[in-house]
DNA sequence: TCCGTTCGTTAGCCTAGACTAACGATTCGA
DNA sequence: TCGAATCGTTAGTCTAGGCTAACGAACGGA
């Protein structure tokens, strides 16, 4: 009884979608999640235990938290309408791809079916965000792709840049953008020293930059015959 | 001194909103503005009160209110989000003409002023929304016209719809669009009865209706020279 | 094995913004 | 002019979602 379930609100979907991205292979313990949301121990210990009352996540030992199958629906949805969200702000109106993240963290709490499938229907239905990563359909399923960081690829090999991962950290993205590291792009490893500079070339320049400079981006190997 | 100004949230907005839209001629009675938002009294008086304090509202006698200067140029503001969503969404999305409402309501309080500006861009910079109602400027500014009530036309003679007020009736405005009374119409008064029967012209077609289903039909009778 | 650090939970508090119940003031009709 | 409505305010509650302080459990290094 008592199933009038409570509004997805604006923290609740935060919860669930940092859930659905921090927790692909293990549950997240509760000081992970705290620092991802930016909010105390005690607020997640909290949340959870509410989320896990409506049966959207299971809690484990030691606090730690995984999405249950709604759960999983509920935070691909969220997902959902953050990419098409950013798909829109830079393919429509044409914002900077370095910036579009925290309009679209605001909008995907509030946008209705009914605007998000009229989005989704003007821009054609897209398959993938401006950062590479893929959106997931109506029913919340995403195309899983084999892709590897780039600082993996070993030198002389050259791979195709698929997703740059991180769009919260705008600085970054605008390095990036700045060194051709856009989806899409065409890099060549050329020298990878033992203590993480990497020399890359990209669209005929050369780019160096650190481990930590490159994390994030993501490469396929299999340049031909995949699709 | 303490002048970090609190958010401006959905709430606050929506009395911001009601206050320049019901304020008009008087100061807004509590009881009013209480029906208007669907709340209780008592929330009206504390959050007028929380309104004042910031000054964006002045309360006068027996707790009717007026927007400040500064409250007007906030409360048009939001008016402006409203109105340029609604065109997006009718414009450029092709939602209905009568189903945006409630969706511009939603998202009038989580568009950011980037995002706001790149729609107005990506539209040409509209000067009315679908409703034909005038979309105010950056500045808050606002196109005043003369506008008369339909009902008020004399028989004989003819006008051209300019706008139809109260876009959060749904049925209402399905009934307009379908009987043609859509802004830049050409309608022509062929009679008003005593009893608050009129018929219409409308498109060449006769469309007979009640005051009451006409109200919030606004024509501008000058149909040439003016501009 | 012990001790300090890390982690999660409990308890209690705060703010925004709603609510109801009760009360005082005003106004209007008879 | 008196009584009944109407209106606004006061007081007290509630919910969501945060917070800090304090505490106990678990882990890891010496």
């Amino acid at each position: 009884m008592d199933h009038n379930r409570p509004a997805a609100t604006r923290s609740r979907e935060n919860y669930l979608k940092a859930l659905l991205q921090l927790g692909s292979e293990a549950p997240v313990p509760v000081s992970v999640l705290a620092r991802h949301l930016r909010v105390s121990a005690p607020s997640v210990t909290n949340m959870l235990a509410r989320l896990a009352s409506e049966r959207l996540v299971v809690v484990g030992a030691r606090g730690a938290a995984r999405l249950s199958p709604a759960g999983e629906r509920a935070a691909a949805q969220v997902l959902r309408r953050h990419r098409l969200l950013e798909t829109f702000l830079v393919r429509v109106l044409e914002l900077d791809w370095s910036e579009v993240h925290e309009d679209a963290e605001e909008l995907e709490h509030h946008v209705s079916d009914r605007v998000l499938e009229a989005l989704d229907r003007f821009m054609g239905h897209p398959s993938e965000d401006p950062h590479g990563h893929p959106i997931p359909d109506r029913q919340g399923r995403v195309v899983r792709r084999a892709l590897s960081p780039l600082a993996a690829l070993p030198a002389g090999r050259a791979a195709a840049v698929r997703e740059v991962r991180g769009g919260e950290d705008r600085a970054r993205l605008s390095r990036w953008k700045r060194s051709g590291l856009v989806p899409g792009a065409r890099v060549r490893m050329v020298q990878a020293t033992e203590d993480g500079v990497y020399t890359l070339e990209v669209g005929g320049r050369r780019v160096v930059a650190g481990r930590e400079g490159l994390d994030g981006v993501m490469v396929e190997r299999r340049t031909r015959g995949a699709r």
